[in-house]
DNA sequence: TCCATTAAAAGTGTCGACACTTTAGCTAAA
DNA sequence: TTTAGCTAAAGTGTCGACACTTTTAATGGA
């Protein structure tokens, strides 16, 4: 098998960003299984690089909390449990109910404009009876990213995007979450915007946080029953 | 001028580890300008350490934010100014409203007591004419701290303890802040405290998310008046 | 057979050296 | 004098090699 995945498109312009993406990217779709150790120097092969930049990516993982690294004992990519989902969760209903308000005060027209045609894409979709995909797929996450990246906290962005974002499609990738809320969280989905749209901040933040509460909860509710979600131990 | 202290007491086990701790405090207190070049070869040399264990610090400062690299072009020290600062403010708003309700229902008794304890140390010292130092010193990130980290959210802890406060810190050593807040913030965090005491998270996240928000108004307020919390330009 | 000791193998941490890029300074022409 | 181009210096990115630590395996004794 091979895990990891060729250099992007976008290529970046030294070897140890480079590699950080795309072995972020293979841990976060589970090329890489949580709980891998990643030995340094079969790595380096594979990827046709020295220790060095590789060290210099795991080290970014490492701050990206992605791998856990002890020293002398070298690095392995961090294990999923639902505690560490719900406290997501509960982070996220803090700071994307604040990336809403600020949306709501700072999105340009065009960025609202964009998102109605997002969201009457997903709706669409939803109509043609493919709408498990909706969820599933990366159209619930488009629709925060955007909303965060309209906020225009540069900070806010970093956290979500860069950190939390990876984190969430990597349980995503694992649990094979197919949801059963793709209708509600589309209507969520269109009050949040419409909020947003009139510029009413603190309707934003409200329906947002509402909304992944709604999130998080279903799937508390799945973890307490349903023993197919449970993380896969791969040995 | 010697702006890296020495190893702290505790010993990281490896030299990266080492220095980045030692270099994320010189940076902090300013022992390193905002904005200042980081030469490889230079820090090196003043550190008696080679460029590899060098370079795995500065990529864990890059993720924490407190120095910008750009490829070929080497690393400067992030420079801070007032909007940002704000960013700041707004995140901590959302994230320790979070952290208080969490404490309110998880925090052990024991730790209670400790916040009561130190809080009624600070009262004393307030009398005692000395209040200015409350704010100023780290009086208050220490009851900020300890309540986050009775919040028991491990990657909340991160992203607060880990980045935020550092950075927290590094505006509070740049600009001269002598707060005159003493007296309310001392009263908002017995405020926050007692709801926490009594276990109620809803009104903790409340008076926290108040008490963050005076403080920012107050940042603000004198950002718009007074011209001497301008950040310096050092050369 | 089982456990302790020990030697070898693998792996991480560190260093010095080299290639390529960027910058600074200098020369020369307009 | 100014500016364009060129050259040298400095700096970053990368690599291979070595030292020390951890793990594994083997050997020996009880």
């Amino acid at each position: 098998m091979d895990a990891i995945a060729e250099p992007p498109p976008e290529e970046a312009s030294t070897i140890a960003d480079r590699v950080f993406g795309q072995l972020r990217q293979a841990i976060v779709e589970g090329g890489i299984a949580p709980g891998a150790k990643i030995s340094e120097p079969e790595m380096a092969a594979r990827l046709g690089i020295s220790r060095g930049p590789l060290r210099e990516a795991m080290r970014c993982l490492e701050s990206t909390n992605l791998v856990e690294r002890r020293p002398n004992l070298g690095a392995r990519v961090i294990t999923l449990s639902s505690e560490q989902l719900i406290e997501i969760y509960l982070i996220r209903e803090a700071l994307e109910g604040l990336a809403a308000r600020l949306a709501a005060e700072r999105m340009s027209a065009a960025g609202i404009a964009d998102l109605k045609e997002l969201l009457a894409q997903h709706r669409a979709e939803i109509v043609l009876e493919c709408w498990q995909a909706y969820v599933q797929k990366e159209g619930d996450m488009d629709f925060h990213y955007r909303i965060v990246q309209g906020s225009g906290n540069q900070r806010l962005i970093g956290i979500l995007c860069d950190d939390l974002y990876h984190l969430a499609r990597m349980y995503r990738c694992k649990f094979g979450m197919v949801s059963d809320r793709a209708r509600d969280a589309l209507k969520e989905h269109e009050l949040i915007l419409d909020a947003i749209a009139e510029r009413d901040g603190e309707l934003a933040e409200l329906m947002m946080r509402r909304h992944i509460r709604a999130s998080r909860r279903n799937v508390e509710r799945r973890l307490a029953t349903d023993t197919t979600t449970q993380p896969r131990t791969d040995p």
